[in-house]
DNA sequence: GTCTATACCGAGATAGAC
DNA sequence: GTCTATCTCGGTATAGAC
């Protein structure tokens, strides 16, 4: 893990009691190095093997640490894998929604506008380049993809669809209410611009698995911003 | 399997020798009541519970036939999956080239127009509900998304995206032709419908696996089509 | 007390032998 | 069609080290 986001990811997750030494107030799995070494193994596996395919020997030694210590930290395997995915989903969507503030908050739009369209392309390329494309972005998503009808908690919980969803729709609300869209039903606009963009992306790739140029993924992300003003421009 | 698309899927491939009994010309993995056999047994579970989860002695208990039987016939089990795999692949392309013939094909196109918008949603409601939510289609979906990084073939040969793009983009040029629609790009245009509709509800379910009522289908497919309609109406 | 190292267990896997 | 060889897995146990 070289990004970024497995950086954030590795650290102990919001409402953790402390980030010092395992043993400092509750024991908390991830926790301490060890704690940290064990949550990036176990996710750097996780994402390029699957579930199945990934044993937790293989993490013990990936991580540095014997196999007794996953154990007694985290219990079994599948609470291993739905924490770390998790903790990951939830470092992921901070920078989605750090983003969707910078693009579509009320500062930002209260700063004056500019083009509808360009002020969106903008948005979504940036979305693309550090959420959507982003190296265990696809990774996480197929797997969660692959593995929800047998851990249900993958999608119970907040990783399931419509996460960004209610971002999108409250920013384009907010373009609505200052006349630059022309948008009856925000939840379903957001869906569309979803829909023309990070999700076509998502199809045209199998989910990263085709890899894709960054001219293509720009003339993708352009077009299907543009059909989205064409259905949402004001009269 | 208890839909048709399973049905077909059972038979032999187009291209393969003879239906008649394992023995008469050059042997054939799917021919003869065994090969179905083990052709459907294998095709249920591995949508149902995925490659690596899936034993070989469990597909020949379901099949009825002993594991000899498959391993003479398919040599290992990861050629049987993709075997199989592509049967049905094909067979749920077939169903949708028709479907796409019936409603976007020459004959059709030439008895005269209605509106568009509602000829594209009657097209996109019945290939909603033959192809995209059938029983396995959408695990078959899932199951390639998750197998794609371990199996190359899978992405490789005719099984990628861009399946149903090239019909759709004729239908939409035919359209477009006859003054119905304003496209200056029928292959963006295709998958941008793609993208409001059939994507839209993948993305919505999490390819099947978050059920949602018909009349939540048809509210999606109306609007995704109705937004499609305002990008790309006449002038 | 928490960690490491390693040996171990039972179950179940693929694949091939008979 | 059964039987077996060989392997790997998740998880535990047992030993000692810091």
């Amino acid at each position: 893990m070289t990004d970024a986001l497995a950086e954030r990811a590795a650290r102990p997750w919001p409402g953790d009691a402390a980030t010092g030494s395992p043993g400092a107030g509750r024991a908390v799995a991830g926790a301490g190095p060890k704690g940290r070494a064990i949550a990036a193994a176990a996710l750097r596996l996780f994402l390029r093997d699957g579930y199945e395919r990934t044993s937790v020997d293989a993490i013990a030694a990936e991580a540095g640490v014997s196999k007794r210590t996953i154990y007694s930290r985290y219990g079994d395997k599948e609470n291993l894998f739905l924490s770390v995915l998790r903790e990951y989903y939830l470092a992921m969507m901070a920078t989605f929604a750090e983003i969707a503030e910078a693009h579509l908050g009320e500062a930002r739009l209260a700063e004056g506008a500019g083009d509808v369209q360009q002020d969106l392309a903008a948005f979504v390329r940036e979305v693309t380049a550090r959420v959507t494309t982003a190296p265990g972005r696809t990774a996480l998503v197929r797997l969660i993809l692959a593995e929800a009808p047998f851990f249900p908690a993958l999608v119970r919980q907040e990783m399931g669809p419509q996460t960004m969803h209610g971002t999108i729709e409250r920013g384009l609300a907010r373009l609505a209410a200052a006349g630059r869209l022309d948008i009856s039903d925000p939840g379903e606009a957001a869906e569309h611009l979803l829909a023309l963009t990070t999700n076509q992306i998502n199809a045209r790739t199998l989910f990263g698995i085709v890899p894709m140029s960054d001219a293509g993924l720009d003339r993708l992300i352009t077009g299907g911003v543009a059909a989205f003003v064409r259905a949402y421009r004001p009269a």
